[in-house]
DNA sequence: GGAGCGCTGTATCGTATGTTACGTATTTTG
DNA sequence: CAAAATACGTAACATACGATACAGCGCTCC
């Protein structure tokens, strides 16, 4: 079984002529970076001719090279998208059908964070701090329990803080509320739905500043959106996971807690004392 | 100091116009490959056109497209190389406000499943996989989200699914439908509600089985719960962390799945032909 | 409410890139 | 050793890619 290209050269280098075995050897060596410039700087790189290069590919079975090149990048994506994967087999004792699940999902927020700046967080955390808005926040099928999450916490250190709850309709006459210095917290993942994305249509031509988290195939609300948070949620199982999400969900809920401090540690203290 | 160009990007994301920061995030989101393809490409899965992600890279301060992408390439030359450094975003300096977070609530993910058997999670599978009975979910002031996440997952799967929701009231009305074939997932963490014990001690004097999810300090509710999922919930906030719980129940989610396959694909078929 | 600026997409252009044809060199085989 | 077949590079070609000019539009600021 050939999955890689490495492998499948490996295979064949034995029965190439010299001038392509060369190219052969110089692409495993700086695999699989050369392969992804031109013909020329691969060419020049293994000493050879340009339709060398070409014969080189053809002989792999590729129809041309930007066909070669793509499977290159699918096979450096794949990689990417899986750091657990790039040491084979992690040892994972017990095999249990729980160890996966938890190490991809671990793997999923390492590499969410990973896309997620410092700099960018404390931007939407600014935003979310603001008080002189409204926040906000609604979700899809599976993702407005994650907003009511959110809401839940933002609500108690700040005012103006709502969930959107109910039917399309509701939503819809709370739009008349929404401005420019507000601003709306869009649950969305695959499959994304199209109520969300007419709600956050008419919310983006009102002005309000819209913050998306979504997954890493990004929900076409990404397109009226300020701020989009990319999660990971693919984990083995029938359904996607939202843990990532979550995760930052929560991360953001703390470092607005800490803008508000002052402010909010007294509307704490005023919330508890009406018990 | 900006070495990488995610960096970069996150760090002018803030001043570009609208079409360019679709740009910019489409490409942290598929982070680097969507760069390393045509323009083109590119401005297909951004939803711009090509001058925007010329434009876009100008900004950046790349002279042509080319440029850029060599600039990729190194960056992930040097990634592969060095798999250790595969950081992309560097250590946090200074106000290092992301990573102890997320560093904690790893550490709790892990710590959580550490204390916690296969056969432990298998039990309680099998039992909320068991269609005799009915299955009510209920949570606390901010674990009532992670019961709705889980109820709305539990009943595509499968029939008799309930989420309580609204006033105390609403809920011990229902408890007339509970019987000893049934299931009460309870999520309470600190601060323990008294609302959700009492309820808690009335289902279980009805024989309904519980399933509790709560903090490594145990609810009071512990006391009638038939299995006790406690997660880890401190991290360096003012709140405390609800991921791992999460985590737990999407695990869970899985395993009554997995267990359903059968029945619950030809529901899911179904329910997806209803639409 | 009007003028100015900035952003974005369409259409066009030049060019770098991959591709192919062909002639020469090198090896193989009878 | 001769003749044929294969391999390789040079040079011309076509395409597709990135770059640019320009016009329409919305937005902000007087």
């Amino acid at each position: 079984m050939i999955s890689s290209i490495a492998e499948l050269i490996a295979d064949r280098i034995g029965s190439m002529p010299a001038g392509e075995r060369r190219a052969a050897q110089t692409l495993i060596a700086n695999y699989p970076m050369i392969g992804l410039k031109t013909v020329a700087e691969f060419s020049a790189a293994a000493g050879v001719s340009s339709p060398t290069i070409l014969r080189f590919v053809a002989r792999l079975g590729f129809q041309n090279y930007p066909e070669f090149q793509s499977s290159l990048q699918d096979e450096l994506a794949a990689q990417l998208q899986s750091p657990a994967t790039r040491t084979l087999n992690p040892p994972s004792p017990g095999g249990g059908t729980v160890s996966p699940m938890l190490e991809a999902t671990l793997d999923n927020m390492r590499e969410t964070f990973r896309h997620l700046s410092d700099k960018q967080l404390a931007d939407i955390a600014a935003r979310l701090a603001d008080r002189r808005g409204k926040t906000f926040l609604i979700g899809g099928r599976f993702t407005d329990p994650l907003a009511r999450y959110m809401a839940a916490h933002l609500a108690i250190i700040q005012p103006d803080v709502f969930h959107l709850a109910g039917q399309e309709s509701m939503w819809r006459d709370r739009l008349i509320d929404m401005g420019k210095r507000d601003v709306l917290v869009i649950f969305d993942i695959r499959r994304y739905q199209d109520s969300l994305l007419r709600f956050a249509e008419k919310a983006h031509q009102r002005g309000v500043q819209i913050v998306l988290f979504t997954d890493q195939w990004l929900s076409p609300i990404a397109r009226f959106a300020r701020h989009v948070i990319a999660g990971r949620t693919a984990v083995p199982s029938a359904w996607d996971s939202s843990a990532a999400l979550f995760v930052v969900a929560e991360t953001l809920i703390g470092a607005v807690t800490r803008q508000l401090e002052a402010e909010g540690a007294k509307r704490i203290r005023e919330m508890e004392s009406l018990r």
